[in-house]
DNA sequence: ATCCCTTGACACAACCTGTATCAAACCTTA
DNA sequence: TAAGGTTTGATACAGGTTGTGTCAAGGGAT
């Protein structure tokens, strides 16, 4: 018996489905000020999350802002695969004026939480972007329940979404 | 530069993580009665759940039980498919005396969501399996808060659950 | 007995994914 | 200014994953 099931080509690559209420979030993302560039030429101490004195000029240096070197090795991962998680829609890491890539903490955190779902748990990126869709998903949920529910219940509501978060081996803080 | 890696062949079959305060679920699984088998070649009406009058002697038929020739019609789906599924312990069909896998209308709902997430959404089978073990500790997480908080804040959590579900494209009712 | 179906095992084509490589452009230092 | 190092975008490739095809052996019902 042939069966011949759908080819239909995958399509990993599509946003998350219907965006469910968020509330805004980053202030506008990418084009920060090109002057916070912590040493793009330093092999060693690859763990240090800052290197003060280098351009605080008139910045406000809001936090560590590493150029794609600096990440790739703080995350011990390859630039090219930093390159196309940002192609596939994974990450949006900011840019200085002349395009250079600026990978914030808060990139660092999200592509360790990449890295631990593709590497550990085996999922392909369509996984990861799912699962990236519904921590965030989850999270705004939390807020809006806590809103709707007063302290009390909300503490409940948070207290179960993080043994879920816990069961799941999802390394999310609050 | 080369930076190598971590190599470590993927190994997507992992029981779910931590198990999240589970509910005895299933009577037991597996081990239906032999009699409820419906059809085995009749290569037509592939959408009919039942055909009755079989062998309704004393055997109460709990809900339509399928043979996988069935199953993989009514799926659409091919039966070493299904097989493969099994063997990775994303399903657990019963079996008849003769070892016969037999699967249920439950098997067959999360079989469509196994299809869904994993032709239309592109995932692989590592993160088909974390995603219903989410779901399923998702629909854990509801009744506990649900026990939690009564049946006020309760209905206001099963909204936004239902919301969430809705906002990730999961066909998943109750 | 005969026919159809299931089972388990193996194999393969198509796809996915991380990485390597290349030329061009940029920034810093000499 | 030139040299050296780095980033960028694009392309290519090796290895793993996955659905499906095929095979021999066995069971159940007519």
């Amino acid at each position: 018996m042939t069966q011949q099931r759908r080819v239909q080509t995958r399509r990993p690559t599509e946003s998350p489905p219907v965006p469910y209420p968020q509330t805004p979030s980053r202030p506008a993302d990418t084009s920060l000020s090109p002057a916070a560039r912590p040493a793009a030429a330093t092999p060693e101490t690859p763990g240090a999350p800052e290197s003060p004195g280098i351009g605080d000029d008139a910045v406000m240096q809001v936090e560590g802002v590493y150029i794609i070197s600096v990440a790739a090795r703080i995350l011990d991962m390859h630039p090219q695969t930093l390159r196309k998680y940002e192609r596939l829609g994974l990450i949006r890491p900011g840019r200085t004026l002349g395009m250079l890539r600026l990978y914030s903490a808060e990139d660092i955190r999200k592509l360790r939480l990449i890295r631990h779902l593709a590497d550990e748990m085996g999922l392909n990126l369509a996984g990861v972007e799912f699962v990236l869709a519904a921590v965030q998903n989850l999270l705004t949920m939390r807020q809006r329940l806590a809103a709707l529910l007063g302290p009390d219940a909300g503490d409940t509501v948070t207290e179960e979404l993080n043994l879920l978060f816990r069961s799941l081996n999802l390394p999310v803080e609050p």
